[in-house]
DNA sequence: CTCCTACTGACACGACTGTTTCAGTAGAGG
DNA sequence: CCTCTACTGAAACAGTCGTGTCAGTAGGAG
């Protein structure tokens, strides 16, 4: 429920970015103490040391993932008004090339936290539902908000971007998932009477 | 390219049924032989005879999902006509419960296909869109199906059926995201002018 | 009976896993 | 100077992994 150190301690953030860097391009599936620590120039007594065991430094990798998400998040709070622009403006951030290896990281998790419910992946599906549901909302104006079918249309938008995200994971073809997108948003702005 | 054994022999498939069994309800990412042997009566011997390691074990439970994967898909060619039916024909099957095992398994296999290009995951993720966008073509009507926009609605119908998916597998909350189905086919179905 | 194919058990090999133990070293504060 | 904290290296622990080796056994065909 806290966090376990109010000062990470600089060597620890350090060695946490670079494991970072390699877990975005190396997975965290069959990710091992020994492999990594060679990596980023470090070893498994130190990983251990600082993280407490190797469940301690995934779940801070998945943290430090959720700050990424998190940071791209945040101007949609104030700039974005209304749902379909939220979208269009998600999916313009979900389609950078750059933003590849975290989003695939991302979908990793996704899927591991599904099968296996215990663990550092923990409720890492539902509560990042929960999560962009809750951010979603933020965008939507005020009647629509609070309404059982402002719900639904926000679960519609997730989903579009989520399926259109891991159509693009999967063929990298950006051209035809991003008219995709662009005819839903069009959809949605021109029909919330539903 | 070729299937290795026509007559895939009645014991391998007595055993690979039980170890599909095994897969679908503990997942395929850390699967290692000798659980699995010892559960389904077997010993790691026996499963590398049959299926030359573990790799191929591996294989030959993907394949065996995509033959359940396969046999919903099926009756979408004949009795379905429309791109808005063929998506709440899909829902309802992928909304069953008794199914949520195999699409977590099918969840597993994308997200692993997406970090780890090779090994037994080859291109599932790749091949899974390409062969879904081909299906739903043939649900649509004739101008529309072979049209540039056909296969963005294509697109966007496939999107939102996974993004719905991975919704129901990490919150299970059935009846809203069923309602944002419903609402995709509704507009979908009143808006293919775009 | 023999022979051949399909299958199986017991065991060991080397590699790798997370983790622990013991012994340090560098730097800051007093 | 001493001391305490933060960090690190080397090695070993017990366990699991995939795989290979060598020896079988059951059953049908000739």
């Amino acid at each position: 429920m806290t966090a376990p150190e109010p000062t990470p301690s600089a060597r620890k953030t350090e060695l946490l970015e670079a494991a970072y860097a390699y877990a975005l391009e190396h997975g965290l599936a069959d990710l091992s103490l020994r492999p990594v620590a060679a990596a980023i120039g470090s070893s498994p007594r130190v990983l251990m040391f600082l993280f407490g065991n190797k469940d301690g430094l995934v779940k801070a990798l998945l943290a430090r993932a959720r700050v990424d998400e998190l940071a791209m998040i945040e101007p949609l709070h104030s700039s974005v008004s209304g749902l379909p622009e939220a979208v269009a403006h998600v999916w313009t951030w979900l389609a950078v090339e750059e933003h590849r290896p975290l989003l695939r990281l991302w979908a990793e998790a996704y899927a591991r936290s599904l099968v296996e419910p215990d663990g550092p992946w923990g409720g890492f599906a539902e509560s990042t539902v929960t999560d962009w549901l809750a951010v979603l909302a933020t965008c939507q104006p005020e009647p629509e908000r609070t309404t059982e079918q402002g719900l639904v249309l926000r679960t519609l938008a997730l989903a579009t971007l989520r399926g259109a995200l891991l159509d693009l994971l999967a063929t990298g073809d950006a051209a035809r998932i991003t008219a995709a997108v662009e005819l839903q948003t069009g959809v949605l702005a021109t029909s919330p009477e539903v």
